[in-house]
DNA sequence: TCGGTCTAGTGGTATGACATTATCTCCTAG
DNA sequence: CTAGGAGATAATGTCATACCACTAGACCGA
């Protein structure tokens, strides 16, 4: 009956317009907003609000402040990695368990098997080829980087050609989240391990047969996953 | 060989020293920081500078600020609707398009069947009945809430006992995102299809019987996805 | 006991100044 | 004619101070 009358913060309501703005396409990513002196002028207020509203802006990811000459606030058109990173913030800052995080990670990684197969290109299969083969070479080098089995699950992603589900993909390997499912695995027998499943796994993929990848995926998963069942293997 | 020393803004060093504080967990969720004037001695900066550094923490959803006597900033710990709004704010930047985010949906939503049919209980079966049920009557009195279809699948998710799983299907409901994946069924019609196939879904889940559940919602996902398919049904 | 007033503490905003930084312009030396 | 450096310029980054609005709790009176 009454509704709430709540004059919120002059900063917020800043942030709401830009937003809208974004939203309607009035902003477009790469676009230049007003300095902060003419935006004080024009939504009357004093550069302090103006500037934390930018600041929320900015920590949301929507704007990119630059300063200097020809500087200001500038429209950011967003990568998959830096949404990955907010999903990945979430994710870290609430209690989840290791087994949590890895069973998520199961149900997406297992579920987007069917669609790799049927849109994986050649080229992909090669690039995963080649990108396993330089892992390997990097690993007898005994050069082993915490980022290459990330690297791989990306790409694997990316054979559905859905940069929604790549991106899903590469939240759960941003560095946040690394401590939690691939720890066990950074020492060099389990990327020797690795190597191997990852080749049968291409194999199935390039044979188009959606159980053995199936079948191959869920027990690597499932080995990096788990200390124990890495250490009887 | 000499490490840049580009400090680039106080305010963020602040931040970073929060989330610092944060994840060593030596600030827990209900605790509250210092007020913003005894920060400004500790950290020997003016207000403006930390008022930055906390509106970028509450932009975070990493605390909140309350006014008057006994306010200030208490750590909060985040949900997924406060972050999943940002994300929404960066997915509509973004070159996704509906038909992405859909089947990334259903990736999701399909791939977590089996652990709800596994795990669901008693209890997670009566409230998705009881959900259905008031939603249903709510249809008949002509209220349709555009929110109501994202609370049954956010319960639905819930019943893996996963928060990880949870979280991820809530980030896909969020305010922002709707328009994107369930614009078509906001009209009474799809409304009742809707609780129809919610209800058959429920019945699948309790007889334990995966496939009849991923076929339902398999179906039910692709009618509220495509209006086309919406208008012949 | 109930209701109002007072008050101290806290965030919210305004103002004005100066510092820092990056880009542009132009001038000068070779 | 070109390359490089010294300003000019314009923007953000930071500071200090002051005042306002709001809230919780103490206090007080009928």
């Amino acid at each position: 009956m009454f509704k709430a009358v709540s004059l919120n913060r002059v900063s917020q309501a800043i942030v709401d317009q830009v937003k809208l703005l974004l939203r309607q396409g009035r902003l477009k990513p790469g676009d230049r907003l007003p300095s902060e002196r003419e935006l004080c002028e024009r939504f009357g207020v004093s550069r302090v609000t103006v500037r934390e509203a930018l600041r929320v802006l900015e920590a949301g990811g929507l704007i990119d402040i630059r300063v200097g000459a020809r500087g200001g606030a500038f429209v950011t058109s967003p990568t998959s990695r830096q949404i990955g990173e907010g999903l990945a913030d979430l994710l870290h800052l609430s209690p989840l368990t290791a087994a949590d995080v890895t069973e998520a990670r199961q149900v997406i990684e297992l579920g987007i098997i069917p669609l790799v197969v049927a849109r994986a290109t050649d080229q992909d299969v090669t690039a995963l080829r080649d990108m396993v083969r330089a892992q390997q070479s990097a690993l007898d080098r005994g050069e082993y980087v915490v980022s290459m089995p990330a690297d791989f699950h990306a790409r694997v992603a990316a054979c559905t050609h859905n940069p929604a589900i790549e991106m899903l993909v590469q939240s759960f390997h941003s560095p946040l989240l690394m401590p939690l499912i691939e720890a066990p695995v950074v020492a060099p027998l389990g990327g020797y391990h690795g190597s191997e499943e990852h080749s049968a796994f291409i194999d199935a993929i390039a044979a188009r047969d959606v159980e053995r990848a199936q079948s191959v995926m869920r027990e690597h998963l499932h080995r990096t996953a788990e200390p124990e069942t890495y250490a009887v293997s």
